[in-house]
DNA sequence: AAATACCGCTAACATTCGTTAGTTTCTTAT
DNA sequence: ATAAGAAACTAACGAATGTTAGCGGTATTT
């Protein structure tokens, strides 16, 4: 009877969405069985329920963990005095590390949430429409201010957003770059194009 | 016994194959059912099983279709005899259009393949992996010939096939641009950048 | 050492799933 | 009109799913 292993700062029960994470990650919510779960952390099925209420409960606490993560860093930039640029920038680098460093979660919080159900699904949905909303915002302001291309700004978010979501295949590859270069590339990329405009203006 | 309705373009199959792409899209290929299938058909769960084979067949028809499609542009543009930026610009618009298009399908074969079994999974993602190759090596070119930024290639691709699946937001939003002026906003955003490059350099 | 809360187990449940068998009904061709 | 084939139906199957009940062992507290 081997219970699940904890260390003095995780708990089982963070032991398990962790694991459900990877699980739902790489399977995907509808298909990944309880008794996957359960064979993953390393104990029946039955077992799980000493720690958790149910499946659903585990991508709550996921999509909404990742969810706060944003929407907190969202506020933290807002709130600083700089060009709308540099906004963008800092957004584009924590949503690239997050997507580094937490990728099982924030891969299934972004592809998964839709088997939320209410209230929690239309809970997501509005944080992360306000979330884009606000993302918006900043990207118009840029522009009145001249230092953002005439483009719909809406577009440009959607854009932005999918693009890292992207990283994922970086994560999976064998030959991978490092994490550094990735997200400089990523950078570079989003906010210059990848025309050579020096070159375009000789 | 309300008979499957056909044109005289589409056979029955076709009929069920297209649902099923705008099911699989709203649910999820493992959450989508049969019954559900059968219902927005407008039959019952086990005819179904007169005109095609298994839940599985639907989405290799799916998959196969759009994957076909894409190389088969990609053999076009590759024969053509233009500069690697005209390439992009080429293969960008035609997933632009095809994700606009041909929605359900191409969102579908985005993102259920995993759940494609041997050999077709394997199958699959061989040509995915082929295809972003060829994408990859006509950016190399692009660089080699100063037409594109020293970036790194395949972090391109990835960037840009992602940025191109994020057009699933515009659809269903309910507030949207034009399709045209969806498409003019990601070439000029994806190729160009952001950034106002001619306020920068002033 | 005894009491207690914790945690894992087995067994089983009600559903839902994809699919098959067998039958009936509708359409089409002769 | 009738035979033949296509396509719908009902009924049911076995397997898998999430979850609960109840019991037994283990760690922790007193």
């Amino acid at each position: 009877m081997a219970r699940i292993k904890t260390n003095n700062h995780l708990s089982r029960k963070d032991v398990i969405v962790t694991k459900a994470a990877a699980l739902f990650r790489e399977k995907g919510f509808k298909a990944a069985s309880m008794r996957d779960l359960a064979e993953a952390v390393g104990v029946e099925a039955a077992s799980l329920y000493n720690h958790i209420k149910s499946k659903t409960e585990l991508l709550h606490e996921l999509c909404f963990s990742v969810a706060n993560r944003f929407l907190h860093k969202m506020d933290e930039v807002e709130a600083q005095n700089t060009t709308a640029n540099e906004k963008i920038e800092k957004l584009l680098r924590f949503h690239i590390n997050e997507m580094i460093q937490h990728y099982e979660e924030v891969y299934v919080s972004d592809r998964e949430w839709k088997h939320l159900s209410d209230p929690y699904l239309s809970n997501f949905q509005n944080q992360r429409r306000i979330y884009r909303k606000r993302f918006a915002a900043i990207i118009e302001l840029g522009i009145r201010n001249n230092e953002i291309k005439k483009i719909d700004a809406a577009t440009a978010v959607l854009i932005i957003l999918h693009a890292i979501s992207g990283i994922e295949s970086w994560h999976r590859s064998v030959q991978k770059i490092s994490a550094v270069e990735l997200e400089e590339n990523m950078v570079t990329i989003l906010v210059g194009g990848l025309t050579n405009q020096f070159l375009a203006h000789e």
